[in-house]
DNA sequence: TGACATTAGGAAATCGGTTTCATATAATGT
DNA sequence: ACATTATATGAAACCGATTTCCTAATGTCA
């Protein structure tokens, strides 16, 4: 049988409350009467059920997550961090991927509620009328990781998309390049799709170039869409000599792309990815791109929930620096 | 104010007893009296604290999962595999990386008993005195997954590394190779190490060639070791033609390192990795490996445990078959 | 030394459910 | 029509903690 705090209290001969004391400090105790039950917890290996304290203290120490898929190194990497963060303040982690489905996504928020989770940290594409009501009725403490949302402020973590790809774009633009395409994705609507392709035209509008619309094509962040638009890419009328990939991923589609068709990366064409995921400083060649510190976002999410969930004030926006990391899938161009 | 099932039990006129009742169907209720409390259930939009009815029930439909690290691919597919079983079975997940720290894996461990969860999933590489004295203590039901443990006798799902090494090699041999090196890796006593060795060591013996100790190097399964190791390799007095690498991230490291010394893969030498994560698929050149169903691992894993946790009968060791996956890393031996 | 303030610890209520047990009413059999 | 069984529901105990409220014992001060 479970050792409860009822056998504790008996086997110390005090009351329950005095037990609860001891083990939470709650209010002082003699050093006499603290010594026995100590003992006691000791000799039956006594540990207090999460379950009915969580109960009366209103507090479960578990923190939901949502997000799109494990398995891509973007998310785990968050993921690290996050947990990172909260175990040192003793809050377990209830994770959900939601494969960017809207019903799970949905399903997995009702879940948190019933398990009673103190406070929930969101990742999601598409921002939904659902979501916002849900959150609404929450009450308790929710972070956004990469995204805000219009219809209510809820607090958030992220990078600037939009300067990154214009800092991204104008090292191509540095390099010589002036017929540069992107591989964009306007995936569910994501936003960094958009700003990221926001801050390619920027860049190459700030330096006169025009973008030849043929050489601007869409795919959905997988290695695949990535391969499909170089080939867009190659068959069209004015191929670019530098290729800016909204995420890493499709810039490896994107190489292989090029490698199959007989050319060669960076001589050829310089390809430049976004995200530094672990593939992207592994790769042949080892690919350009634009570093988004992950597990810092991660780490930084989950400290202004919990900050939250104390009920201290937290920066209701966190924006992230990012690194263009330079490396061998990008060259001058000889043109 | 959050409405509890007093709140349900005023409204519609009845017991609370009665609506347990009709939200469980533990027991027989008049269809005046159900339409009563849905009614008010409704209205309220009330959902039962799991918290409180875990407190009676026992079950908190809580599943520790203990894993290194998830943003390993190899660990992410797992998991996903894990919660995909899960899901269906209305069980959530407590997700853990242990960083394959000792320390870390007999917190969570605590941690789960605390959180009283209803069973555990098991990933590490060294079986310790102290784990297992804990699962001894546990008493509820738990799966581990890739390796047995030998002082106590848990049910587990996994592969036969052993067989599926054997077999890799023996594609090696059969495309002419002679001068066949390893690396593996003892990492922690990792059991799939030395099996994957046993099965090498066993294809070079079947085939009569002999093993040159210097062609055997020792590696950790990072990418990083991987490059290491191959160094080793080129630098010896005889360096093999082929390479059995005991993980895909160590075959990219080794694959990278031909590369930068000038050498080519698989003209120069051939390559062969185990797992077939996604980067195998990916890599240029992309690389023939041993492909684990880490999905179908993963899911299985649940699927026993949850059927223990139903107090079902589960087979108690599953392994699942391996393919091997010929790809553009290895080729036939010229010499 | 007597009046009053502190303090340690116990009894009981509480958290939000489930479950056992008792009971009134309806259904059944003869 | 009467005894018996089945059935729906309520009251209360329980799960394992925390917390409020109270009391008895000790300490303090004039």
């Amino acid at each position: 049988m479970k050792v409860t705090i009822n056998d504790i209290a008996k086997l110390s001969g005090v009351s329950k409350a005095t037990v609860s004391r001891v083990l939470n400090g709650s209010k002082p105790v003699s050093d006499a009467v603290r010594e026995k039950v100590m003992r006691a917890i000791e000799e039956t290996d006594y540990k207090p059920s999460s379950l009915a304290r969580s109960l009366t203290t209103k507090e479960t120490k578990l923190i939901g997550i949502v997000i799109p898929d494990v398995s891509n190194p973007v998310f785990s990497e968050l993921v690290k961090g996050m947990e990172d963060m909260s175990g040192v303040s003793g809050y377990n982690i209830l994770l959900c991927n939601s494969y960017l489905s809207h019903k799970k996504e949905l399903d997995y928020l009702e879940i948190f509620r019933d398990k009673e989770v103190d406070g929930i940290i969101f990742l999601t594409t598409k921002e939904r009328p659902e979501q916002v009501e849900f959150f609404k009725k929450f009450g308790k403490p929710v972070v956004l990781v990469d995204r805000k949302f219009k219809t209510m402020d809820i607090p958030s973590v992220g990078i600037d998309d939009y300067t990154a790809a214009l800092k991204a774009v104008n090292y191509l633009i540095n390099l010589g390049h002036k017929n540069i395409g992107m591989v964009r994705s306007t995936l569910q609507d994501s936003s960094h799709g958009f700003n990221r392709y926001e801050g390619y035209r920027k860049a190459m509008e700030g330096a006169g170039l025009s973008i030849n619309p043929q050489n601007v094509i869409e795919g959905d962040f997988s290695v695949k869409s990535g391969y499909n638009a170089m080939l867009k890419l190659l068959s069209g009328e004015a191929p670019p000599s530098a290729v800016f990939f909204a995420n890493d991923l499709m810039a490896v589609g994107g190489i292989r792309c090029i490698t199959d068709s007989g050319m060669k990366v960076p001589e050829d064409i310089s390809v430049m990815g976004f995200d530094d995921i672990p593939i992207a400083s592994m790769f042949i060649p080892s690919i350009t791109t634009t570093r988004q510190p992950f597990f810092e976002i991660g780490k930084k999410a989950m400290e202004k929930l919990i900050q939250s969930i104390q009920e201290k004030d937290v920066e209701q926006h966190t924006v992230f620096e990012t690194d263009l990391i330079l490396r061998n899938s990008t060259k001058r161009c000889d043109l």
